[in-house]
DNA sequence: ATCGGCTCGCGCAA
DNA sequence: TGCGCGAAGCCGAT
């Protein structure tokens, strides 16, 4: 196990006591799990069985009735192969705070993997004032862990391309799977949350209901096995090509998968690579956009609520000089939400992510830029963009999101012509569209969702 | 169809 | 200190 890709929260002598947790959170999966392994490894090496955990928290920011499924079909999973290694699994719902404390009173130490939302982050803070045992975490949904990577906010891809590829060898051997627990059966007073019926599970659950599940996507780790040797064996190839182009089909669709942790970046890295198939823009998507969308997030606070600190000063500035241009449409978040704009791509774009979960790359940036256009006050468009993007999209409420939705505004970008509403802002139109791609087959290919 | 200019600032070469 | 260049562009000139 590498030293640097694991933090301790808490120091704290190592207790003789009941036995190791591993706090699951964000890899939600059994196979290339470097939290896992670790704590399988240290049982071992004390002498003391492990369990695993999972706090199914019912008031997560912005998650609702679509995430939960997904996410609950991942667990199931994780359930499944967790037995088959004699691994107990346990899942209780209620605070994460008060659960994990409880835990921690019989424990050796807890072992975490480690999330990088403002939320994740703040959790473990609070636990880990509360606790008074070993407390550390793995990193296990990105390559090569973001503080290593960088120690400051980068300024755009170019500034953080070279610190992240030249460090990828270092921790991509980090997610091997063949770590057996010796020390199998833990004594545990309390019964956890069973997965057998995931409606039941979820209609138990206080979370908003009005994103219904994706029919397009099933949540788990085998699933996303399956999308990643379709996509190598069909799509990879013309991926460069046309990977971003909304009328092809040609992304690999992991990022639900890889937001959940039910897939490692790791395990995706590596079986491109031994695919030999020439895959540079994808890895550029997979490690380094991926890396500097954890970076934002990682040093900026303010990624999910301030244009005025996430913005560089040249952006920000510029459109706050265009604040009273006139914008020729106003819609309502109603309107956004519903898909009734005067623009037929954008309200294809829009339904495409209501139905699906999942909405194109390249849309995802058009749609963005008109958001943009069509509402009066920057900030607000920021925060209906977000809104949006976090309640339907699968792999929402993401580092690439915030990112995402930064980006439309100026963020991790440079400055262009000068024009209304934009400033100095990069501008998208619908001629751009039409002039790269064939929308009609676009508008068909969504049409047919539903 | 293709091309240059637009415009800012980081990082590196010198 | 100067220079090259950057997530996916736009627009007008040729």
């Amino acid at each position: 196990m590498i030293k640097d890709n694991i933090k301790i929260i808490r120091e704290g002598k190592i207790k003789k006591n009941k036995y190791i947790v591993y706090w699951m959170q964000a890899a939600q999966r059994v196979e290339n799990n470097p939290a896992l392994n670790y704590a399988i490894q240290k049982a071992n090496e004390i002498e003391v069985p492990l369990f695993v955990f999972f706090n199914l928290t019912d008031n997560f920011p912005d998650a609702n009735y679509r995430h939960y499924y997904f996410m609950l079909e991942g667990l199931k999973e994780v359930e499944e192969k967790l037995k088959n290694k004699d691994i107990k699994f346990i899942i209780k719902t209620g605070d994460v705070t008060k659960n994990i404390t409880a835990l921690s009173k019989k424990a050796v130490m807890l072992v975490t993997d480690r999330g990088y939302l403002k939320v994740i982050r703040e959790w473990k803070k609070k636990i880990a004032e509360l606790i008074d045992c070993r407390f550390l975490m793995v990193n296990t949904n990105t390559i090569v862990p973001v503080d290593i990577v960088s120690d400051k906010e980068e300024y755009a891809a170019y500034t953080i391309r070279k610190k992240v590829m030249n460090k990828i060898d270092r921790f991509i051997d980090v997610c091997n799977n063949n770590y057996k627990l010796e020390n199998k059966s833990v004594e545990l007073n309390f019964e956890g949350v069973k997965l057998d019926n995931i409606d039941k599970v979820i209609n138990n659950l206080d979370i908003d209901i009005s994103a219904k599940p994706s029919k397009f996507f099933t949540g788990g780790r085998s699933e996303a096995v399956k999308r990643l040797e379709y996509f190598m064996n069909n799509k990879l190839i013309k991926y460069e090509e046309y990977g971003s182009n909304p009328d092809q089909d040609c992304t690999s669709k992991l990022s639900p998968y890889l937001h959940f942790g039910q897939i490692s970046p790791h395990y995706i890295y590596k079986r491109i690579k031994k695919s030999k198939i020439k895959a540079d823009s994808f890895i550029e998507q997979l490690v380094v956009r991926r890396e500097l969308s954890f970076n934002f997030i990682y040093y900026n606070k303010n990624y999910d609520n301030s244009l005025k600190n996430i913005l560089p000063d040249w952006a920000y500035k510029s459109l706050m000089e265009h604040i009273e241009d006139k914008r020729e449409f106003n819609y309502s978040l109603k309107d956004l939400e519903n898909y009734e704009t005067h623009d037929e791509y954008w309200n294809t774009a829009q339904k495409e992510m209501v139905l699906s979960g999942y909405m194109n790359g390249y849309m995802r940036m058009y749609w963005g830029k008109k958001i943009l256009e069509w509402t009066n006050n920057p900030q607000k468009a920021f925060d209906i963009a977000l809104y949006l993007n976090n309640k339907y999209l699968l792999d929402g409420r993401d580092p690439n999101g915030y990112t995402g939705v930064a980006w439309i505004f100026g963020k991790h970008d440079r400055a262009w012509k000068e024009r209304k509403i934009f400033g100095k802002v990069r501008y998208m139109n619908k001629n751009g569209l039409d002039r790269k791609f064939n929308m009609d087959k676009y508008l068909k290919k969504v049409s047919k969702l539903g």
